[in-house]
RNA sequence: UGCCUGAUAGUAUAAUGGUAGUACGACUGUUUUUGGUGCAGUUUGUCUUGGUUCGAAUCCAGGUCGGGCAACCA
């Protein structure tokens, strides 16, 4: 019996044009443009182009929607590469819109001579003034009238350079009063003089979205073209530009964008938070971004999973972000080291034990039998941490209090004898006896106890900075929240604990390795640690039904 | 006022004229040397009004509500 996954709508489309013939193969493409860092949204995209011709044994090529010199930088598209090939996916060729322009030149100017565009001297106000409105009708102007001669001389010079920045564009010539708005003589190119990251001062004239984005797919032979809803209505010029231009009919889809609770997703308000410092750059943990999320810890196997279970289809959705933290952890659960490390000491006195020190042995993952044991040194005097202990308990508190037992995670059980306090009654100490024959492991003593707790021993432990990071705004929706977005921020989004207590352990592992900090959460070493100074970044909590249930009361 | 588009538990998503299912969440219980994990269970839904049909979430008609469209951005 297999259980046959349901399809998404695409993947139906694409289901039935292999079967019916249309297409032998299928080509997808990851089309950004390099102005800004790849965001969760982005992975949505990229899962489901790459995905699709992985599952039907397709390619996807990487292409870069850089038409605009003025917004688009290097920076970025080496930032776009790292970030795809970090979540795992290979790209059949590395492509750019701007590879096209000499191409994309002549489509124009074949347009040109069908007598389907012409250069319009028109101001942008004008232009726009002309267009009218979704319910009135435009107008043309005189300009459409020039000779198919006489726009491609002017169309000539544009190129060379004769003409400033906006005193000419070239429209396509389609129908002023078209219910959309899109085919009101839609402008394909402007001038401007700017430096292009790639093509340099090659060019004075770009060509706009709408002129490059489906003439690129048609070059490449893109057979599905996949897009956001907001592009539907340019559908009708996307066909109507490869009809006219008589070249490969690739087609165009569109699916609905992510939206997630607590955090923002464009690249504008992104880049927002940047400039304006309300996080330290487009690789902060607490942003949206696929740079951010992978410095905070998520695995990449994480976010494409949760790409898979939000699925694709065409209603406006705003997904909890709480899905996004669940594939976060059950990834993590079966891979992270388990280490104890304590982040508000309090310091317990074993009274009567009697040895220097002794080593004890843990497991690295009880979810991974082969996943081995590490050494504990245990002694004396060790923290625990402050909230584990309660001088005055109550009721289902399974921790430490006055003449209770608890046991320390793969060491002993103890026993609390005596509360130590200072001169203005704050609590310094904790004195414990505890059971020699309770060893983990070796237990003999015939106690159970409901709690155990995470410890370290005070001689041996190692300090760390850890980073603790909440959800960036304090609303669901965040951009449909009242006001500017950024009013919402939460200002208590990082906690950061200068000096918690680890057990040395910590102090041999991997850079690369995931732990899970027992009963605290899962970390990360930060890019920022040092040999001298370990940094964590807290990935995700625990679920804690504890605090869940101080909550209820 | 025009055009495009969508509506299924709290949130997502499936059922393609034939038993409304799955996941996350919430809630129980159980296991547990992590109040984690695992396991078992409970909970809540087809926007509305008509029509077609033996039978409608699905097809048809009207309505309601949501999103998008008038950048020399993508």
């Amino acid at each position: 019996m297999s259980e046959e996954k349901s399809l998404n709508f695409i993947e139906e489309i694409v289901e039935e044009h292999l079967k019916s013939g249309k297409y032998t193969s299928i080509t997808t493409r990851f089309p950004p443009e390099p102005n800004g860092y790849l965001h969760i949204g982005h992975a949505k995209s990229i899962c489901l182009n790459f995905g699709l011709a992985k599952k039907y044994g397709g390619k996807t090529n990487l292409r870069f929607d850089d038409t605009n010199p003025t917004t688009e930088e290097t920076e970025y598209v080496e930032s776009i590469k790292e970030d795809v090939r970090w979540l795992g996916f290979e790209w059949a060729q590395e492509l750019y819109a701007s590879n096209y322009f000499e191409q994309l030149y002549g489509f124009a100017m074949k347009l040109i001579e069908k007598g389907l565009a012409y250069v319009d001297d028109s101001s942008s106000e004008e232009i726009a003034q002309q267009k009218g409105t979704p319910t009135t009708p435009g107008v043309r102007n005189a300009f459409a009238e020039r000779t198919p001669e006489d726009n491609a001389k002017i169309f000539r010079e544009m190129r060379e350079g004769k003409y400033e920045d906006g005193s000419k564009v070239v429209r396509a010539k389609i129908d002023m009063s078209s219910p959309n708005m899109l085919l009101r003589d839609p402008i394909i190119y402007r001038i401007k003089h700017a430096h292009h990251h790639r093509t340099g001062d090659d060019w004075c004239i770009y060509p706009m979205y709408d002129f490059a984005h489906g003439q690129s797919d048609s070059i490449e032979n893109i057979t599905h073209s996949i897009c956001t809803l907001e592009f539907v209505p340019h559908r009708d010029l996307y066909d109507w530009c490869i009809e006219n231009l008589e070249i490969f009919p690739s087609h165009q889809y569109e699916f609905a964008r992510l939206n997630m609770t607590y955090t923002v997703m464009s690249k504008r308000k992104l880049l927002q938070l940047v400039n304006e410092k309300h996080v330290n750059g487009w690789d902060d943990p607490r942003m949206s971004t696929i740079s951010g999320m992978r410095r905070r810890g998520y695995p990449a196997e994480a976010i494409r999973e949760f790409c898979d279970r939000i699925g694709i289809a065409k209603r406006e959705n705003l997904i909890d972000v709480g899905l996004l933290e669940f594939c976060v952890r059950e990834q993590l659960n079966k891979i992270a080291l388990r280490r104890m490390v304590v982040f508000d000491p309090l310091k317990v006195v074993i009274t009567n034990y009697t040895g220097e020190e002794e080593l004890l042995t843990s497991e690295n993952n009880p979810e991974d039998p082969n996943g081995g044991h590490r050494e504990v040194p245990f002694s004396k005097e060790l923290y625990i941490e402050r909230e584990d202990f309660m001088e005055v308990a109550p009721k289902k508190y399974f921790r430490l209090s006055p003449g209770q037992m608890v046991r320390l995670k793969s060491a002993y059980i103890i026993k609390c004898e005596e509360v130590v306090k200072d001169a203005e009654g704050n609590i310094t100490e904790v004195r414990c006896t505890y059971i020699p024959e309770s060893k983990s492991g070796s237990d003999t003593s015939g106690i159970n106890v409901k709690g155990t707790l995470h410890w370290v021993s005070i001689s041996h432990a190692a300090t760390a900075e850890v980073r603790l990071y909440d959800r960036l705004f304090k609303v669901e929706d965040v951009a449909n929240a009242e006001g500017d977005f950024k009013e919402h921020i939460n200002d208590d989004s990082l906690h950061v604990v200068g000096h918690a207590y680890a057990e040395p352990a910590l102090l041999n592992d991997k850079v690369d390795d995931r732990y899970q900090f027992i009963r605290k959460g899962y970390f990360i070493l930060d890019k920022e640690s040092t040999s001298d100074k370990l940094v964590f970044n807290r990935t995700v909590t625990l679920k804690d039904g504890w605090a869940k249930e101080v909550k209820k009361g």
